[in-house]
DNA sequence: AAATTCAATATGTAGCTACATAATAATGTC
DNA sequence: GACATTATTATGTAGCTACATATTGAATTT
């Protein structure tokens, strides 16, 4: 047991970030330099400096080399979120998973699909358009497009039977993730994939991927009327 | 300059990062000792287990204690978002920012408050309303509710020239967050104050704290559509 | 054979030292 | 006084040792 021997470096950090938030060290405020408030808390200055890492990761502090130690005057709000596959994601909620394909082609990218990559011209790519069910139901419409280039073997997938999101988190490790969250309202094609009245608002995750400089894939997942994405932990 | 002296522990995240990435390491796989891996690379031990530490973080690998560590055989993909301060967004856009408050009410709880907090039962709390705008033109619109309980300087706050946002964020902190998104349709007063059409999707962010286990506010902050959350980093 | 005990092992943590690095403050030079 | 140089200082990093802790698997007992 570690009862009163030794503070921990997690227990420096509550520490810590209990001042900060009852205002002993208010917003902008310089917190005392790692080597005294070892002292203070008797533990080395390698325990206060592994708390500060993870307060200042936390976004709670800023710390500069010579300039200190202080605490964020603006603090923002940061969350994490996971995003698992699909077929996971359906199965945790304790509900049957399904697959369709609508539609698999090669097709010249066009300037929204360019924009995300940035990309400075138009090249062909694969095109994947497929509907994950849960409970025999739509729960998510997803649209998208594969660097050909970069995944050359998705062309010899069967697609009918396991979805390119699974196939590509699976073989396709990247390197850079952008992640965006919108609303929209579905219409036509959307609309009637997913089963759902007319402009009904749904919420859309933009996903691209690639590894290194080269483009792997982007998708865009529209969700179901009612979806929530909420925050780790 | 650290040319080649010695692996620092982003180096060797990198290169184990790499080697998950490039299938040295599938998912599932599991990876040599700490001490082995530091033995090869060139460094101690702590070393590599900083860059472990980071990796399991990240959700790339999982550790466990005599168990060793093992690259995740269901990836997730973990993100992060910043939600700042509405005033500091509008302003790191370029534009001006403005403030009207709407409406500021002592009400009991109506059960979807309470379910957010997890309230056995209703109590009352302080209702804002109010809307941010950027460049004069609606941005978003928030309907808080704030514990005065935990709060009660709150009620003295003059709330017509500084956004309750504002002021909690400054002088109220948070010890737990529940942080969600979705989509809903804009109506009635919500698409009036918003100045959009009726029915246009909008991305809605709910944002709830506590301090301990006391309830401190929940909002429910509906942007204007083309609003868009993107992961930093 | 089942259950319990115990040793082995990989990761987790804390402390120490030593040095690197960046930013600021102090000093000196023209 | 303006500028360049140097010293100081707080954080960042790496290595080492020592011990804690969880978990597995083998050995032992019932």
């Amino acid at each position: 047991m570690t009862i009163d021997s030794r503070l921990s470096w997690t227990q420096v950090r509550d520490e810590i970030r209990a001042r900060i938030l009852n205002r002993t060290y208010a917003p902008g405020d310089k917190l005392p330099r790692d080597e005294d408030l070892a002292q203070e808390l008797g533990c080395a200055r390698t325990t206060v400096h592994r708390a500060m890492q993870d307060l200042s990761l936390a976004g709670l502090v800023e710390r500069k080399r010579k300039g200190g130690t202080h605490v964020k005057a603006d603090p923002v709000t940061r969350a994490t979120f996971d995003i698992p596959i699909t077929r996971r994601e359906v199965e945790q909620r304790g509900s049957k998973y399904g697959y369709q394909l609508i539609q698999r082609s090669v097709e010249l990218t066009p300037p929204a699909i360019m924009a995300r990559f940035g990309l400075p011209k138009a090249i062909k790519m694969m095109r994947v358009k497929a509907l994950h069910l849960s409970d025999n139901r739509p729960f998510i419409l997803e649209d998208r497009w594969i660097d050909i280039r970069s995944n050359p073997e998705i062309l010899e997938v069967d697609l009918t039977t396991q979805s390119a999101n699974e196939w590509l988190v699976l073989h396709k490790p990247y390197s850079r993730l952008d992640l965006r969250f919108y609303a929209m309202n579905a219409t036509g094609e959307i609309a009637k994939h997913l089963d759902t009245p007319d402009t009904s608002a749904v919420l859309v995750i933009e996903r691209t991927t690639w590894i290194g400089a080269e483009p792997i894939t982007t998708v865009q997942a529209v969700t179901t009327p009612g979806y929530q994405l909420s925050s780790v932990r």
